[in-house]
RNA sequence: GCACGCUUAGCUCAGUUGGUUAGAGUAUCGCUUUUACACAGCGAGGGUCGGGGGUUCGAAUCCCUCAGCGUGCACCA
């Protein structure tokens, strides 16, 4: 049989990886069917991209990543499991859409009203799903499509309303008043973990309050201010008690002011003496509910002020503030301006706008409160199984980054006021208050249902409210392998809740420690009594040449897809492991990209080299190894050994990087070499080039398939599914 | 403020438990169509491994300290 025509080109990735990935696709190599050898299971589940938009390098970052566990751990001979799938990322996907026809349309959502809304945003996640989905086929990742879920599919959702059911039966999920961070331009809450804090200078206003001076950076917010806080042991305010009355001017007129003495008051700061806003500050509102104060709200849900504030009622506080200190200022109650005072905003990560706390009645996770028979905490419950390390997190100093997370972690806000997402799954009766923008509508007498299904009678109304698109991801482990059972009839066993869970691992960025890696181990935690995963791998970000975290709406990404056909996805594996380091962010050049095409086109001639120097018959082993061979027969083995323990050490940038220098270095350079001077024997080569070919085919998986494909065997033969992994 | 990370070739970065002449891509320069490789190959130059101190036979690697940059968390009215 004459070689190949296709070895006697160069390498033309494009001409190789779809017609390699399509051979794989018609062995269903894929499955965890295809392999079962070593009686062990490798489970992962692909942490599921948002629909918001095509892939980027971070995307292909994780895929590779990820597919280099996948491959070795199904040449190893486990049964191996590698589930996709999509996340609707409510938030995210309701803002771009919301955006999209604002600027085609001129519309706005409440113009096109729930139900059209919602059906936009399908077509808009359906459109940005497939487009995905050829991506994460382009890189050549090894996923299990008959097994592909979506976080907003029907299996999932009725997975959330299960998991919120089994929460608020045990206690574990209320709905309570409280202050949460609202953000006025998207009309929602959202989560502590969600807000972005940004420096900001501002002016200090110094305003006299009776015989206190206070300061404020949002004189808007200090018409209801009715109690001034100081220090218990700060001499200057010895004269008044605590609980002391004291009547003040103030901007609306006189007031009764109440002292009180808190500690948490810095005597070192401005006066030492401050007045609290507890319906729109968080230290203000631990004050207030400390010494169990009265709050009222000042801002509406809009940012506008409300009746409190007299002939500025209506105004939003942006415009109201110059008034104000105008009016302060005439009163002679402004004292003096610091005018260029450091302090931090909070913006809303997910597009939205500057957060306005605000006191509403919301949905929360206790995590505080002991439940079971162990009387534990969610909070211990997600702390325990990584302090005993029965979940590893590597790089290890995210450990600590976890514990110190957990030890701030408030009651998790879960209701959001937007509307695309799975729809919180309680009813109330006779009907929901009316929402007139103010923040009191309590569904207080109320009868309310909470279910997997919708009541039975008509008269129930559902909460309008939306699930935070991280209560459903972090079901994802277990959602997507069959949980909750059916009530109809019992499944095959065992189950792939049973085979494939807990998993194996989770390979994620670090920016979603918190987000999504935490929250699974609570759900999973919780709904199982399981841990979600073993280890949890944490890649870093990718970011452009400047330095920025690449994303769509800075257009600074640069696109994967474009580089797998410029480069091929084997060059642009190569280019997103090597040189990195776990938890590290990446910048990446397009350059770097096209250094690695090198590197395919040098193996494909080495395959050239290899397979037209031993002709149509495997060479057999020369009666005796020569000493030359031993010698690089010993090479080999040591190189072996090294990369396995490189892949089960999780260190596949060493382990690529080491393949990459032996196959140039030392396949290339010295054995064909010695080769050509019969220094070195053809069975040693041939040797050689197949154990590199298996090597490096997690790395490299379509030019090794392709070149496998060339070996004398049986054509039946897939690396992907056939070769062992090498021993040594 | 608390915690963590980074500082290595012109640039972007690797360098696992301390062990020969510190590596990769790219950039610069030179050579090469000689039995794989011009969509290239080979080779060269380029590094007091941020500064200082210490431990050690031996330090880019471990310890202390200083500086700069970055990240997470918390926070001041």
């Amino acid at each position: 049989m004459p070689i190949n025509e296709r070895l006697l080109k160069p390498y033309d990735p494009n001409a190789t990886e779809d017609r390699i990935a399509k051979q794989w696709e018609t062995a269903k190599a894929f499955a965890p069917a295809a392999v079962a050898r070593s009686g062990k299971i490798f489970s992962m589940v692909l942490p599921p991209p948002n629909v918001t938009g095509a892939l980027h390098l971070g995307h292909a970052t994780m895929l590779a990543i990820e597919d280099i566990m996948v491959r070795y751990a199904r040449m190893r001979g486990d049964k191996t499991l590698w589930l996709p799938g999509t996340d609707h990322a409510a938030i995210a996907t309701q803002v771009k859409v919301e955006e999209l026809i604002h600027k085609t349309e001129g519309q706005t959502r409440a113009e096109l009203g729930r139900e059209e809304f919602l059906k936009r945003v399908e077509i808009f996640a359906a459109e940005k799903h497939d487009e995905i989905v050829a991506q994460i086929k382009k890189m050549g990742a090894s996923v299990d499509w008959s097994r592909e879920a979506f976080t907003l599919d029907e299996t999932r959702s009725r997975a959330g309303r299960a998991a919120f059911k089994q929460f608020y039966d045990a206690g574990l999920i209320y709905r309570g008043r409280r202050l949460v961070n609202w953000d006025p331009k998207l009309q929602t809450t959202v989560s502590d973990d969600e807000i972005e804090w940004e420096n900001e200078a501002t002016p200090l206003y110094y305003l006299k309050y009776g015989p206190f001076v206070i300061a404020t950076a949002r004189p808007e917010t200090k018409f209801g201010d009715k109690y001034v806080v100081v220090h218990p042991t700060d001499e200057r305010y010895q004269q008044f008690k605590d609980g002391e009355k004291i009547t003040v001017e103030w901007l609306t007129g006189p007031i009764t002011a109440t002292v009180i003495k808190d500690e948490i008051i810095d005597p070192t700061f401005g006066t030492g003496a401050m007045t609290i806003t507890p319906a729109h500050d968080q230290t203000d509102y631990d004050i207030a509910a400390r010494h169990q104060l009265a709050f009222e709200q000042i801002i509406d849900l809009r940012g506008k002020l409300l009746p409190v504030a007299g002939d500025l009622a209506g105004q939003h506080w942006k415009k109201a503030r110059p008034l104000i200190i105008e009016k302060l200022r005439a009163k002679g109650l402004l004292e003096k301006i610091e005018p260029d005072y450091q302090h931090q905003i909070a913006k809303n990560s997910r597009g939205g706008g500057l957060i306005e706390p605000q006191v509403l009645e919301q949905w929360f996770v206790a995590v505080n409160k002991p439940f079971g028979e162990k009387q534990m905490t969610l909070k211990e419950l997600m702390r325990q199984p990584v302090a005993d390390g029965r979940i590893k997190i590597i790089p290890e100093r995210f450990q600590k980054v976890y514990f110190h997370w957990l030890d701030h972690l408030r009651d998790w806000c879960i209701s959001r006021q937007i509307w695309y997402g799975h729809r919180i799954p309680v009813w109330y009766r006779p009907k929901a208050a009316p929402d007139d923008g103010r923040a009191d509508q309590s569904r207080a007498g109320q009868e309310i249902y909470v279910g997997i299904e919708p009541p039975a009678d008509d008269d129930w109304q559902q909460d309008p409210d939306t699930l935070d698109t991280w209560f459903s991801s972090g079901l994802w482990t277990f959602s997507t392998l069959g949980w909750p059972a059916s009530a109809a009839g019992k499944p095959n066993s065992p189950t792939d809740l049973e085979t494939f869970h807990p998993t194996t691992v989770l390979e994620t960025g670090y920016d979603i420690l918190f987000f999504w890696v935490a929250r699974m181990i609570l759900m999973s935690g919780f709904l199982l009594q399981q841990i979600p995963f073993h280890t949890v791998y944490l890649h870093g970000l990718v970011r452009d040449e400047g330095g920025k975290k690449m994303s769509k709406s800075k257009d600074n990404s640069i696109d994967p897809s474009v580089m797998v056909e410029k480069y091929g996805a084997d060059a642009l594996r190569l280019a997103l492991i090597i040189g990195t380091s776990p938890g590290h962010d990446l910048k990446i050049s397009e350059d770097r990209i096209r250094g690695y095409k090198h590197f395919s086109n040098k193996l494909w001639n080495i395959g050239r080299f290899t397979l037209t120097a031993i002709g149509e018959t495997a060479p057999p082993p020369t009666a005796e190894i020569s000493a030359a061979d031993q010698a690089a027969l010993t090479e080999l083995n040591i190189l072996t050994k090294e990369v396995t323990t490189d892949l089960d050490n999780y260190n596949f940038h060493l382990a690529a990087e080491k393949l990459y220098h032996y196959i140039w270095h030392t396949l290339a350079d010295k054995i064909i070499e010695r080769v050509k001077t019969k220094e070195q024997s053809l069975w040693l080569l041939y040797t050689a080039f197949e154990r590199s070919l298996r090597l490096l085919h997690p790395f490299s998986p379509f030019i090794t398939e392709e070149l496998w494909s060339f070996l004398p065997k049986p054509p039946t033969d897939t690396l992907l599914i056939n070769a062992p992994w090498p021993t040594f």
